[in-house]
DNA sequence: ACCACGTACCGCCAGT
DNA sequence: ACACTGGCGGTACGTG
């Protein structure tokens, strides 16, 4: 595809890759141009059988003519926020949020509020340990909990609204350690039991199943960018012994370790 | 692959 | 009435 970019870009498949795709996301384009039929009836498949459908900026202009947004709340940039109410009197366009998420439609606004619906999708689909490590590798500020709002009106700059920022990310920096609920909620100033209840309801995961996941992705970075040994890379992430890392490594990744890092470097030399 | 042990988890419930 | 807390017990799960 050439685009006026300085940069043309190199799609591999067709349209019908579609088909069973779990997410489609929608970029902004022009928003006279008219929707090709094939594209409106891919969306509208994609719609029906429960699939993501995630748009951005004046993508949402593309959902709209395929008439995936009647009846439903939308937005777009700002820029266009007037113009999709006007075209589209029956979707409720709200101008002023970055995304708004309904059924399995997101919309979002400018570029930037793309990043953060999607980092709300990854949330939803792998848990708010994924989302971080995500936030955090594309350098981006944590998302906020999302609650049961379907909106999320704007990026939070206060730690203390996020009572767990501070918890998890003193526990990224102790993995290594033996950590306890116990010492977790006493650090966190609640008893045990509050403590596992409010974490799962704010983060999605137990504190235990969220320690193992960060675990895991620090022993892949390791693998991936460190030569240390198996029982090294166990110790620093956590894990104590490479008999336990492999352990989680098969039950979640499907792998082992040595695996992993043998296919991780020949895919990096490839 | 298996077992034994301890911890984590979660539903329940009484108390605030 | 309501929301939240925190202890208890059975069960699932991680660890060795």
């Amino acid at each position: 595809v050439r685009t006026s970019l300085g940069y043309d870009m190199m799609i591999a498949d067709g349209l019908e890759k579609a088909a069973d795709a779990d997410l489609i996301a929608v970029p902004a384009h022009l928003i006279d141009a008219d929707v090709h039929p094939e594209v409106v009836r891919v969306l509208r498949e994609a719609a029906e059988r429960g699939a993501w459908i995630l748009s951005i900026c004046s993508g949402a202009f593309t959902l709209a003519k395929a008439g995936l947004l009647s009846g439903r709340s939308a937005t777009t940039h700002w820029m266009h926020a007037e113009r999709l109410a006007a075209e589209f009197p029956d979707i409720s366009v709200d101008p002023d949020v970055l995304f708004v998420e309904d059924g399995r439609i997101i919309t979002s606004a400018g570029t930037a509020s793309g990043i953060d619906a999607c980092l709300h999708l990854i949330r939803i689909e792998l848990g708010a340990a994924a989302a971080n490590v995500v936030a955090r590798r594309m350098v981006v500020p944590p998302q906020r909990a999302g609650g049961q709002s379907q909106y999320i009106a704007a990026p939070v700059k206060e730690r203390c609204t996020d009572s767990f920022a501070e918890v998890t990310e003193w526990m990224l920096e102790h993995l290594e350690e033996e950590l306890t609920i116990d010492e977790l909620a006493r650090r966190a100033l609640m008893s045990p039991r509050t403590f596992a209840r409010r974490f799962k309801a704010d983060l999605g995961t137990t504190p235990g199943a969220w320690l193992n996941r960060q675990r895991l992705l620090r022993a892949q970075q390791l693998l991936e960018e460190s030569s240390l040994g198996l029982d090294a890379v166990a110790a620093e992430s956590g894990f104590g012994t490479a008999a336990v890392m492999r352990h989680h490594f098969a039950k979640t990744l499907d792998t082992t370790p040595a695996a992993y890092r043998r296919a991780f470097t020949v895919r990096l030399s490839a």
